[in-house]
DNA sequence: GTAGATTCCTAGTTTAGCTAGGAGTCCAAC
DNA sequence: GTTGGACTCCTAGCTAAACTAGGAATCTAC
């Protein structure tokens, strides 16, 4: 019901670890990228994207580092480990089959049955 | 860590409500359907899909009726309801509005951020 | 000075999907 | 003739993800 679009579950996660992937981020800022990166299609609020990167991180598939914004404020910044990359390449794959195996059923019609 | 793909959450009432769209089938079959329109890719476990049922009954998309299988077995016949042809379209448009929001996401490369 | 954007965080709720059962029927194989 | 497997229904109870609804501090712009 919410104005903006909610986010498949069960992908929160991948599109965090591809948001790091392209560039080191704080986590305002991974808020940002993936609005960027979805052509302002998904708004993850705060509160789903918090505990995610404390998940993430104690997985050990990010590391965290706190720094300086480019606004001069404090931020922890997220990198990815050597386990993250493969993590991201294990969920880019399973979202590519899930999701054709998806598309596949939404695209069958009544004749085919 | 199971054998068979996991769902991907939050799509499972909208492949049920498919699946029930091309022919009323009893939940059994709802399960055998949805692997076949899937390219097998999609095995739905008996313990997520008997409570799925349940749920979208008693959102009135779909009703139930007893019958008889065609193996002469007692079954439960579901088919859609007005709203739950409704509801197959909005989640349907809402899945491909978010999956090629994802996708558009994960096809993001470093140079481009 | 105050509103809004930036940046972090937590507590608590909801709920979907899962595991792990149980139970009955019918058919094929041995 | 009985056993195994497919068919068909169901429930209880767990887990974990995502959400709502907060709180708080800093910096910039009006």
């Amino acid at each position: 019901m919410g104005k903006t679009a909610d986010l498949l579950p069960g992908t929160l996660d991948m599109l965090i670890l591809k948001a790091v992937s392209l560039k080191p981020l704080h986590g305002y800022g991974v808020l940002l990228r993936i609005r960027q990166i979805s052509g302002e299609a998904l708004d993850i609020p705060q509160g789903s994207l918090y505990p995610a990167l404390y998940r993430l991180e104690h997985q050990a598939l990010i590391v965290a580092e706190w720094g300086q914004s480019e606004n001069n404020r404090r931020a922890k910044y997220y990198d990815l480990t050597t386990a993250g990359r493969r993590r991201l390449r294990e969920e880019t794959a399973g979202w590519n089959r899930l999701a054709s195996a998806i598309a596949a059923a939404l695209n069958t019609t009544p004749e085919e049955v």
